[in-house]
Formats: C-alpha cells, sequence, structure tokens
DNA sequence: GATGAATGAGTATTCATTCAT
DNA sequence: GATGAATGAATACTCATTCAT
C-alpha cells in the first residue's frame, strides 16, 4: 500500500513538475497570454490535471513566482556567510534582477494581486528578511549608506529589472550599468543630503495591498 | 459646402477628443481592460466612430500615450530657462514620475509594442531629446556626475514610477525618497567609483524592440 | 435617420424573434440541456448577437417563459365574456394546460429561479389574476365550489400537466379525463366534504420563493 | 478463503450501503448537481468504489429510487388490513406525498428515463400494483367512485407532489389541503358526471417512455 | 477490491472589430 | 460621417468516467 501511494505521489509529483515547467517555459516565451490548454498539452496531461493541481490559472502563477521568491531566499542564505559583506548584497541584487528578467511577466501579472495572496505574502516576506540581513552587514561593513532601508533598495531594483526587462536583449550590459548606479545611491559617499522620509518597511508595502487580511487570505 | 465641411471636421474634431478625454478617465478608473464599447458610450458617442478615429484600441491607447509624452517634453522645454539647471532636471524628474503614476496603465500597455509605433517613437525621441538637454546643463553647472547619459537617467526613472505605483497611494512620500536616491546615483560626488559599460542611447533602447520599421533600419 | 433606425430595429426585432423561436424549437426538442451555440446557429445569427439580446441563457428562457404567460393571460381576458362562466373556466384551464405541455422544461427550469424573477413575478400575477376572475364568475355561475381559491385550482392543474407532460404522447385522451377529476374535485356537489386549511394565496406561492426583494430584482 | 470472500462481501456491501445514504443525504440537501467526487467522499469511499458499485451516477439515482418505490411498496402492503379501506387509501396517498417531497429531484430526475430501466419499471409497477389493491378495495367499501382508477389516483397524486413541493415549506398545510381535493375529485359523490375515456393503465404509462426494453416489446 | 489521479469533451460568456443602414 | 447591431474566435473551468497502481 504504502509503495503503491509513494508511486502514485511520485507520478502525481511528476505531473506538477511538469506543469510548472511548462507553464514557466510558456510565459516566458509569450506571456502570460498563453491559455491552460496549452500549457496541459506541454506538460503532456490532460487538461483537468492541470486543474487538479492548480485550480485557477492565477494558482498556477502564483506557484512559479513562490518557487523563484523561495530560490532567492536560498540564494540569499548563501551570501550571509561572505567574507565581503557589500560584494556579498551587489551581488545578491545582481543575481535577483537576472532571475526576474527571466520571469517577467509572472511577477507583473501578480503585482495587483501581489500580496493579497497568503503564500507569496510570507515567500516575499522572506526574500525581504533575507535582504535585510545582507543589507544590515553591509552597513556594518560600511559599504551602504547606515540611511536606506531594505525596502528602499528592493525597489530600485525592481526598477532596474523593469528597465532590464527592455533592454537586456540587446545590451546585457545595461544591468551591471544600472547596478552600479543603485550603488552610488546607497554608498556612504552619497550621505552628504539626506533623503527625504524615512525608510519604507515590509509592512508599508503590504499595507498597499488592499486584500490581504492575513487570516481569511486562504480562499 | 466649405461650411459644413468645417463644420464637420469641427465635429469630428471635438468627438476625437471626448474619445480621448473619456477613455484616459476611464483607464485611470479601471485599467486598460475597460471595454471600447463603454469608452464609446461615455464620450457620447457610437462605437463605430471610435473606430474611425481609432482604428484599433491599441491606437486610441497609443494618442493618448503621445498627447502626455508631448505634454512632458513641452514642461520640459520650460525648464530650459531656469536658473538652476540641477533643481529644473530633478524638478522635471519628479514631474514625470508624477505624470506616469496618473496613467501608469498605458505605459505598461505599450511597453512592449512601445517603439514598433513610429509615432510613439518620435514622441519618446522628444521627450528624450528635452532630457538630454536638461542633463547637459545640470552636468555642466556639476549638479550630475559626468559618465551618466540621459537614458541611464530615464530608466532608474522608469524604476521609480514602478514603485511609487505601488505605494504612493499609501506612502505618497515615496517618490520624493526614491528620487533623492536617484540623485544620490548621479552625483558628482558618487563618481568616484565608475560605472560599467557605457551610457545608453536612445538607439540602443529602440533597436530593443523588435518590429522598427523595415525600410529605416538600413540607416 | 428614422426610417433607417427602424429599419435596424426592425432587423434587430426580427433577429430577436428569430432566437426566441428558435430556443423554443430546441428546447422543445431536446430540453434545456442544448448549448447557446446551437441556438445561435439555428436562429442564422452570431452567438454574440444571441447573448446582446439576452446576456444570459436564463434570460432567454425567461424571455420565453414570460410569452407564454403572456398569452395565457390574453387568452383568459377572451373568455370573460363568454356566455357560460363554468365552461370558460374548465376551458381555459384545459388550454392552459395543452400550452404547458409543449413548454415543459422551460417551466421546470425556472421552477426554482421562478419567481425571483421580477418580470416573471409579474406574468405569473397577471395570469392568477385572470384566473380568479374566471374562479370567480365560475363559482357565480354556481359551477364551482366555493370553499376552492384560483391558487388551489392552478396547483392543481400544474398537477395535471406535469401528468399530461408523460403520456399525452402517446395517450392523449389523458389530459381531458385528467382535467374532469379536477372539475369533480372542484364542483359544488363535492364540496359536503369541507377542505383542510385555507385557500393559498398568489402571495403564499410568493413567499415560498426565497430571494425575491421586489425591489431589487433587477440584478 | 470462504471467510475472507464473505468479509470482502460485507465490506462491499457496507459500502454500497455508505454511497446510497450518503448520495441520498448530498441529494436531499442540495439537488442532483452535486458531484460524484463529493459523494464517495462523504460516504468514505474512493471514486473508484463508487463506479464499481454504479456505473453511472444515474444508476446511482435510479438504485435510491428504486429503494423509495420499494418502502412505498411495504408501506402500502401493511395498509391492505386496515379496516376502513377508504382511510387507508387515503393515508397511503399522504405518505407516499410526503416521502416525494423528501427525494424530490431524484423523481425528478428519472423522469424521463424513468421506465427505461427496468428494474424501476418492476419497482414502479409493484407499486401500483399495490395501489391497485387498496383503490378496489375502497370502492368495494363505496369510499371511490367506481370509474377511476388506480393511474388516474397516481397522477393526480403526482400533481400534489408537484405542487407540495414547491409549497410546503412555507405553507406545509397545503399538502392535507390538495388531498382533500383529490378525494374529492374521486368520492362517488363526484360521480354524477361521468369522466372522460377510460382509466389509464400501468401499460399506458411504461408504453409513453421511448426506450422501453426492444426485446419484450413484441407481447 | 479499492483507490484517486488523470482525462478531455463540453459550456457560457466576453469583446475587439466590421459593416449594413 | 455616424451609428450600433452583428460577429465569432477565444478562454477558463467542470465533472462524469476510466485506469494504472
Amino acid at each position: 500500500m504504502t509503495q503503491s501511494e509513494r508511486a502514485l505521489r511520485a507520478d502525481a509529483e511528476r505531473n506538477r513538475r511538469r506543469l510548472l515547467d511548462a507553464a514557466q517555459a510558456l510565459f516566458r516565451e509569450r506571456g502570460l497570454e498563453v491559455g491552460v490548454a496549452e500549457i496541459a498539452q506541454r506538460a503532456g496531461v490532460g487538461r483537468g490535471t492541470l486543474f487538479r493541481n492548480f485550480p485557477t490559472k492565477q494558482d498556477l502563477i502564483a506557484a512559479i513566482v513562490i518557487e523563484r521568491m523561495n530560490e532567492a531566499t536560498q540564494y540569499g542564505r548563501t551570501l550571509l556567510d561572505a567574507p565581503d559583506a557589500g560584494e556579498a548584497l551587489f551581488g545578491f541584487l545582481e543575481e535577483i534582477v537576472g532571475r526576474q528578467q527571466l520571469d517577467r511577466c509572472l511577477f507583473d501579472a501578480v503585482a495587483d494581486t501581489f500580496l493579497a495572496n497568503q503564500e507569496i505574502r510570507t515567500a516575499h516576506a522572506e526574500v525581504v528578511g533575507g535582504l535585510e540581513e545582507l543589507v544590515t552587514r553591509a552597513k556594518e561593513a560600511g559599504a551602504v549608506r547606515s540611511d536606506v532601508g531594505a525596502m528602499d533598495i528592493l525597489m530600485l531594483v525592481k526598477g532596474v529589472c523593469e528597465a532590464a526587462s527592455a533592454l537586456s536583449a540587446t545590451e546585457p550590459g545595461i544591468v551591471g550599468r544600472q547596478l552600479d548606479l543603485v550603488r552610488a545611491a546607497i554608498s556612504p559617499s552619497g550621505a552628504d543630503r539626506p533623503l527625504r522620509g524615512r525608510p519604507p518597511t515590509l509592512e508599508d508595502v503590504e499595507r498597499a495591498h488592499p486584500s490581504a487580511p492575513p487570516i481569511e487570505a486562504a480562499s
């Protein structure tokens, strides 16, 4: 029993994987407008199987986004022990820009609904948490001015993603250049002129998204 | 006949205006998903009239975008005589961020197709041209480091728009803060560390868009 | 203008008629499960035209039901001047049984939702109103016992419809026979044994249907 | 082996029972649209087990209907020895109306297909047989006019069920009242006016259903 | 025998665009 | 020139039924 159960699970898990991979590939190629039918076909499963795994197209998209966020979180963790905290931070930023470009449409899609989904909220919070640690260390190492927060940086970086996705195909170097500007923006040497306001927090960002009473978010 | 022709033209012009206004208002309120039917209704014209003026929904959107770009260009021109070239530049940036937020969905929509449309291309080039002048003066005034180009700045600013549109409703101060970071990024005091690559040009950006008009491609 | 407007209206009206006819025919033949696509095809119009006229399949069904009810109401009115009030009543009953059989599935379909739709409610009330007049006259003529109400009779008759629809194809006489039993049930000669309860009213029936606050019913 | 075989049979029987109970409960609560998945879940068995027992959802429904019919037959038999044959008949009618209301949707569902299913045909014939006996005795007791048949009455009663299911929730007394009318319809005192046609027979009803088993059709 | 994952046909509805009037 | 009725392609989701394990 256990064996056959496991076998089934393995099969199911493989289908889930296939669906995620197929969806991701198609979304990358042609954007979110690809139909669920084509995704199922590419995954080599029936339409109903897609539905069983992801009751809604949005759920499928969210699942991919969460995977990407978790990967970013993982990557961030590997950098916590890096010798040069400043380089660790900037390496992390460069990495997430690179990743986001690939799946740009996904992040666009959830932008509205972004944090209404509790799972995405959580995954996002973890990314931010990791970034905060990297930022803290970089500040301690004197690589980052003390009056910027992790969300300040994240927002700048999201902008870079935006720019990058428009240009990186023809001008791959653009990402590095833009990140150099970000580096200049948050370097201590620029701190002679104070920033207006206070660093935005994760809560500020989450609050900006209307439909997210954490408890009922499950539906 | 001339008279009635003129009357007709006036009528037609008024319809075009109404359509643009109605479309813009509805797009702002509820995003690009508003149907053409509702736009025509709000404008007080028939559906056919809409399509006579704008053969495609995309064309309608493009027309609005171009109007906004031209307004930005106009605004930029008024700043060319400002006494403080640095403040003129930063004022311009703040202004266009403010404007873009209002019509965010429009710019999103044309992002892909952006420069495939020759008219948008032209309007965009004019905005960039104006920005270039402001940047040049700001550099001369020592307010901006010499190794950044107008497109560098424009890309950073597009990112700020992105961030702003997510947060400005709940955290209106965020735009100013982000622009302060942009200012730090491009201030001469940050220039101790050189930027990778070279400043992207308008051509780089235009080249990045696939469907550039085949005829002029040769140049 | 007026002419072309009328021409258009005439065309549109003809399409509406065609749709109603096609829908009715198909519903009769194969029940409510026929798809909207087939209805549109049979009507010789596009799918969108169906939607324009009847935003919902339910709306289409309701429209047919209302037409049938109004026809019944009309027919009832023609009987108000009949010399023999008893025969007028029984003739009316026989007629409506005959009509309902044809479109049985329609009445089944709206049975739940029946009186949630304000238009159907109104049409239904008019049928009942007409019946009430006929019953009153029949009572005055001594053809009907005084302790039954119009709704009592309507309910019996609905039952006959039920029975009829199962059998009338092979046993067409069954309707007349069942109506004879109804006649016996409500004849004064049966009144020696009193009926339990009081005559149900239209309000009783309407009250039985949950979702019908008359004012908001429009949605 | 025999033992485990028995165990299996007992298990299988219990599953069948559970499925019937679960299905019946859900159908009562929410109508026939409940999915087989939910039925299986409520029964605590897998979906495949449901289909092993009832190859089709229709078969499941039919099985429940047959159970109900057999119960009605049983109940009818207990009344054959009642002292007052008239009251026995009317008590029976009231009882079956009460039962049908509970499972109304079931009878609706099989209404079309009703007698295509040989098992339902048989169960139905037994109910009718019992009713015929009760009617015969009631006639002998002078409680029922001699020119009505059991099917006449059954059809009237089906109508009462119809009416009852619409109203009994808010007007529970309606059933008794309608049955009083049925009583008046079939009472000897109403027999002064003859009924058209002849009493329909079970064969008439069965014949009305198209897909009668081809083999026995010859008889 | 039992399970539940997989299947995929089927449906109502939407909306940009065309075209007869 | 204006109108708005007509169009029909396209799409997400459901659910009875099958079948590999």
